[in-house]
DNA sequence: TATGAATGAGGTTTCATTCAT
DNA sequence: CATGAATGAAACCTCATTCAT
């Protein structure tokens, strides 16, 4: 869905023996940025904000520093764009993948999708997971809307699974959001989990977390708790 | 004839102004690196490790820069000694506050004084958790010690619980570490709701979690689990 | 965000005053890269490795630090340009200057324009000579270099002597290396006492070396040689 | 003649299987300073001036750095005791080994207690030699005199020589300073070749210096000279 | 006498950013 | 549209030197 191309266009043509630096190829705006910021999420995401150099990025997207400045001003806008369209592109994908229907159907056929994406797109994966948390202020808003984002998400489910219980739950909206964050946070786990072993199946790592969390959301649903001793 | 420090005595005596800089107290080492350690947890939770600066460090800590590498010897060394430090006082912190008892109860206990810990300590736990994940190899080794420690902790418990049903659950060794990772995940992420959430104590915390997560996990123990549709 | 260099323009205009600094002269990168390597080869020269610092060296060649590093990489690699670029001018200079004839005239012809390039180029043998030994091991191979070609310079003249002597002087090669480090050294010596007195011409110093080496090297082309006491 | 000890006395005893920290003994300052200057010749001459630390002499000299400037005063100090004490010795050796004689047999006595001490005391040879020379104006005095000394034995040796052919060569000052200086230069060179060779013996660096120089200096203190061509 | 504790100053190197073409 | 040339600022780290005990 954002084809981080290997190569770029342009870069060095080795022509028979003698390197020689082609004219770059003018292109359209729109397809220039798209490669910068596929060169900004791969460099972000391997190295992290501060470590990823300009000069990496410019290199990696084939064309030269000022360029990527004239498009995209700077670096903290350039970090801006990345976690942006990442941001966008994973709710899209968990969002495109429910379709009506009950409950649990839903939040598997969502977690289906969410280790999907996560488990092709790595590198912007790790952008809006790990390397947007270390930095600080600027950025915060944009991370926070996607994790609102998918607590909204989580949080719709939940609403809808009571409601076709025929009950009140009642659960007030604080427990809601904890539990939310509870299961966007063991989501998030299992998909480092997935990436770094490299033959767990999007499907196996759903499958785990519905037997992890299911259970517990259900009992929740109908009333029942599990209380602290003593 | 280099002539530097001509100044003689150290420590700049303003006179009849303020800003008099005192410096030069002497402390056994031992309390200075505590002195230092404390400094560095503290910034690089709240900066990250490459924002973060030795400048920032030293300064913060009251002394010079110089002598933080002649105690810690390189950026490096002290962030590993931060992940060190503060990795062994969560684990201890949780394997502190179990008693033997039932699994719930076990559960119930370490998650709650992990809940403590991390919100008593929230630049220790933004040290291990968001920031020496961004930075690549030489820091892996400790964080994942960590990691392992507690997924360790989480799988005797689950193991235990397992035997108390007087079951075989012939969980495989795999899907108990999906778990574990699930179950980590999970209480991180609500770590960082409570440390941002002010008025989420601890044990809500925990109550929230086992909720979550306690039904789900007796079920599998037991052998029962949720399939998937089609 | 970052905010460096908001003063737009570079240079400071001091106006109705004085220093005004001009800089942001754009140049062919060759043309720089020469400018460098004169400012450091004087720099080395006069200061030594060690001594000398990136900060003057920029300064003299009238260029901002990280240029210097964005063209030559490191102190090291700097470094290594310099020795390489003036052994090559030297070792040019003294063969250049040789031609066919009688082994002696030939000798006299290196001489003299060894003495000459020495003489007018103090700093860039400085290098050479002085500063290049200092340091260990990653310069060694350079500076080796230019011994093992003046080395191989002298061995070929003297093997041609001993030609047109119709001798076979059977010398070993190992005795051949030894005279022509003793020929080098004294070259290298005299070298510094023309520099160091200012009216002993190229010409005086080569005739001394000739007065004093050349009976010797002949007799021993002739199989004659002094014999130790006792 | 310097007793360059490989451990100082005192130091860290490894009593009994923990590291104990030794009370240093007491020493007289005369043997305490020169311990500190074989510690600081040996670390100069193997690292060079500049890259060589006051802490590493002082680790070497088995005693705290605060007592080298007790007894030393300052880096430069330092280095100008070593080159003087270094300087001393070397002189020492070479005039105690000649006596009277033929002027052959003297330069040859000489040449070789020459060779034998730069041979036995590399790093004071490479003090004297490489490093004094890389650094500017404080250390040229030390060393020149060094220089002085040399080249004025040879000019005595090379006018007694003259006396001794009852001739009067009525070779000028300037031209005994130039072969002096050559001469010196040669055994230089040959005291580096024969300390990188290793199996290259002071007799025989000696005997090619000789074979090399000794024909030529003859003929000049008989009155006859190489002509340039021409 | 001897040392552990401490620091000012300066070293090399990197990086985000801009100007002139 | 696109880039080669250039730099201010700050990062990590080292070192000669001194003070208080």
């Amino acid at each position: 869905m954002d084809g981080r191309g290997e190569d770029g266009a342009g870069g060095v043509g080795d022509v028979g023996g003698e390197a020689v630096k082609v004219r770059r190829k003018r292109m359209p705006r729109a397809e220039r940025e798209r490669q910068m910021l596929d060169a900004a999420v791969r460099t972000f995401g391997q190295r992290g904000y501060r470590a990823a150099s300009m000069d990496e990025i410019a290199e990696l997207a084939g064309v030269s520093k000022p360029l990527v400045y004239l498009y995209l001003n700077s670096k903290e806008e350039l970090f801006t764009a990345c976690i942006r369209r990442e941001a966008a592109a994973l709710t899209r994908a968990v969002r495109g993948a429910v379709a009506p229907g009950p409950a649990d159907r839903q939040l598997w056929d969502g977690l289906r999708a969410f280790f999907e994406h996560t488990g092709r797109h790595p590198d912007a994966w790790a952008v809006l997971h790990s390397q947007a948390r270390t930095v600080g202020e600027p950025f915060a808003a944009e991370v926070n809307a996607l994790r609102a984002e998918l607590v909204a998400f989580v949080t719709a489910l939940l609403a809808a699974a009571a409601r076709e219980a025929h009950q009140d739950p009642s659960l007030p909206d604080r427990e809601v959001a904890g539990l939310a964050h509870a299961l966007v946070g063991a989501a998030e786990s299992l998909a480092g989990w997935a990436n770094a072993e490299p033959d767990v199946s999007a499907r196996e790592a759903a499958a785990t977390l519905m037997n992890f969390a299911w259970a517990g959301l259900g009992d929740l649903m109908e009333g029942r708790r599990w209380s602290p001793p003593s």
